[in-house]
DNA sequence: GCAAGGTC
């Protein structure tokens, strides 16, 4: 008797074959890719991971020539699966040839249901005797195994299903409205323009702040503060009351009147406390990375690293909350070994009780991230110990006392004899009493302000008043951090995929930057996407898909028929496109046109723009007016470049931004004989290419 | 050369 367990993954495999055989199982290889093997009596059994999917859907060869074939007929075109890991289903199909049984023990949920199908279809071509059971665990530890191997389940079909209906919706609407749009814009070969259900939505979301902050019209306030000297301690500044003055003149008069004598009339001391935060799911890692300079996509590549050499635990996670069966107290033990953070795990371990905080989500699929073993700090390249150690230490603070926190607000009022009123001012600040978890994680801790000892009827002296001027501000761009939490809090992408739609968003060179900014090609292409194909643009596509993949896993659907309805309101929307073509093509065009807008010319006044050579391809900056004006700059001939809307500090030229995958973003005043190049560490504009 | 979802 022979059986054969399938799992997601190699790391999954190692382990289901580890606890069903008592560590007993030895390792081969088929077409180079691992199998766990071991006996138990006559019964051999064989463990294989895949890599995630083994097929990818596609449309069939016929239709790949994009400008052969017309958008619309791919709506109605057959949707084909085509095998992406060869060797791994290669390597399947051999271990599987003749045995009597096949267990599938992919991942508890959606995407591994599917996975698990596909892998079953692959192993019924070779062997089509084989029974075929399910086993569901939601975590790989020994018990839950063990159990799930005792009681196998049936393969959940309709769950498969659900989850296919997703991957032929998103190519067929992606693939038409791709090729719609790139055809409209003549953007084709590696330019084309992508339309995506997750990307689309994502993208409107930071052109809409985009335009919130163009709408924004800036105004002018001012702010009056003054420096404060008692007989206690030092110095302290206050601010007065009215928090914005609208006109200069009423605040410049209350200034110029000012008296020195100042008094307290309130005084108020209050302790709060701070809980530790909570557990790191992807997303709240991810956000924490940002903060600290990291990007999603790079800090998730970091952390995938990690993983694989059993630094920290999976990093792809919905979760908040540890589990019950999670060793609290081993993890401790292990980075008590570390020679930088071992002292703390030290502290936390000496604790009478272990009380982890919980987030708000609490799922089966992994524990949140936490560290799984410890390594000396310089055997990691620096950004890799910056993302363990801030794991480690999260997970510490997790397990860490509450923090206090005290603040004080003084409230005092200033005589102004020539006016013949007071005029009030206050003075908030809060300091750490109990550093509590903040010892263990401190990322982001906001500086202590001093708080004074000041009581009511104390006497204080003004001695300098400060009128400052300010202007209000737009709402701020989304930083990445920031924008992966927006995605999530609208349902859209998942823990495995929102960093690469972001950065998918930055290699199609429709935003730059971090915080975000669209180009203009990206306000170009989502604009007429939301006037002329609003649905792509808004979550409820997505929402509307989680909801009929829901009615198909429960049985209440068909795959065929939620895909055909989607199909027919593809076809609505394109026909829409289809009519208003010639609008959907000027303004794709003209976001292009401006995006090659570089400034003015310093010497008619007219645009300078992104010209590539006819004759020698290379690519320059002119001016508009040529041949009147022969004013030009060279460019890199690397990169993508992004006008800044910005002019050089010293000779008054506009500045680009070159922004490539293979060097990090430069910003250059376009003039080569401007006096900053001569400049030692600025010289490398003249001739690089 | 298309999407989004797994995983490396």
């Amino acid at each position: 008797m022979a059986r054969i367990i399938v799992s997601e993954k190699d790391n999954a495999a190692k382990r289901i074959a580890a606890i069903l055989s008592n560590g007993k199982a030895t390792t081969i290889k088929s077409y180079n890719v691992p199998v766990y093997v071991f006996q138990n009596g006559e019964e051999k059994t064989s463990v294989i991971g895949l890599k995630g999917h083994i097929l990818k859907v596609d449309f069939p060869e016929k239709y790949s020539n994009w400008q052969g074939v017309k958008p619309i007929e791919l709506i109605d075109a057959d949707v084909v699966k085509v095998p992406t890991q060869k060797s791994i289903i290669k390597a399947l199909q051999k271990e599987a040839k003749g045995v009597e049984q096949v267990i599938i023990a992919t991942d508890f949920d959606r995407e591994g249901e599917l996975i698990g199908v596909d892998a079953m279809n692959k192993i019924k071509e070779v062997n089509s005797k084989a029974k075929i059971k399910r086993a569901r665990f939601s975590a790989l530890t020994e018990s839950e195994v063990k159990e799930a191997f005792n009681n196998f389940e049936d393969i959940y079909v309709n769950l498969a299903n659900a989850g296919e209906a997703r991957q032929d919706i998103d190519l067929i609407w992606g693939a038409t409205l791709t090729r719609f749009i790139s055809l409209a814009s003549k953007r084709l070969g590696k330019h084309f323009l992508s339309v995506g259900r997750v990307q689309s939505p994502t993208l409107a979301i930071v052109v809409a702040r985009e335009k919130e902050r163009r709408a924004f019209i800036v105004k002018p306030y001012w702010q009056i503060k003054a420096l404060f000297s008692t007989d206690q301690k030092e110095d302290f500044f206050a601010q007065h009351k009215t928090d914005k003055f609208w006109n200069e003149e009423e605040a410049k008069e209350i200034v110029s009147n000012l008296g020195k004598a100042g008094v307290i009339t309130d005084s108020k001391k209050t302790k709060k406390q701070i809980s530790p935060p909570a557990p790191f799911n992807t997303t709240a890692f991810l956000a924490a990375a940002s903060s600290v300079g990291l990007s999603p996509s790079y800090a998730m590549r970091i952390a995938e690293g990690l993983y694989m050499e059993g630094l920290i635990s999976y990093p792809r996670v919905d979760n908040t909350v540890y589990p019950e069966s999670l060793d609290l107290k081993g993890i401790l033990t292990i980075l008590k070994g570390s020679k930088e953070l071992g002292d703390l795990a030290g502290e936390i371990l000496a604790q009478k009780k272990l009380t982890p905080t919980r987030g708000k989500k609490k799922a089966t699929d992994h524990p949140p991230i936490h560290p799984t073993g410890v390594v000396v700090k310089d055997s990691l390249k620096p950004q890799e110990w910056k993302v363990y150690e801030m794991v480690a230490r999260r997970f510490l603070a997790t397990l860490a006392p509450f923090a206090s926190m005290e603040s004080l607000r003084i409230d005092i009022d200033v005589e102004c004899p020539s006016l013949k009123r007071k005029e009030s001012f206050f003075l908030q600040g809060s300091r750490v009493v109990e550093e509590g978890w903040l010892k263990y994680y401190g990322y982001g801790r906001k500086k202590d302000d001093v708080v004074t000892n000041l009581k009511k009827d104390d006497n204080v002296l003004l001695i300098k008043p400060i009128l400052e001027s300010k202007e209000t501000q737009p709402p701020q761009r989304y930083g990445q951090g920031r924008l992966i939490q927006e995605m999530e809090k609208l349902g859209l992408g998942t823990k495995s995929t929102r960093h690469s739609i972001i950065q998918n968003l930055y290699d199609r060179g429709y935003v730059h930057s971090d915080p975000i900014v669209p180009t203009e090609l990206g306000v170009g292409v989502s604009e007429t996407l939301r006037k002329n194909a609003e649905a792509i643009t808004t979550p409820e596509l997505t929402a509307q898909l989680e909801n009929d993949m829901d009615l198909i896993a429960e049985g209440k659907e068909k795959k065929d028929s939620v895909v055909n309805i989607s199909r027919e309101m593809l076809k609505g929307i394109l026909e829409n496109l289809e009519k208003r073509g010639e609008e959907v093509s000027q303004e794709i065009k003209e976001g292009i046109r401006e995006g090659k807008i570089v400034g003015k010319c310093l010497k008619c006044g007219n645009e300078l723009r992104i010209i590539r050579s006819r004759k020698t391809k290379k690519r320059f900056v002119g001016c508009a007016s040529y041949p009147d004006c022969k004013t030009a700059f060279p460019l890199p001939q690397f990169g993508d470049v992004i006008a800044l809307d910005e002019v050089c500090e010293v000779c008054k030229t506009p500045k680009v931004k070159i922004v490539s995958n293979r060097k990090k973003p430069w910003v250059l005043c376009l003039n080569p004989a401007c006096p900053t190049k001569k400049t030692s560490d600025n010289n490398k504009t003249d001739g690089r290419e």
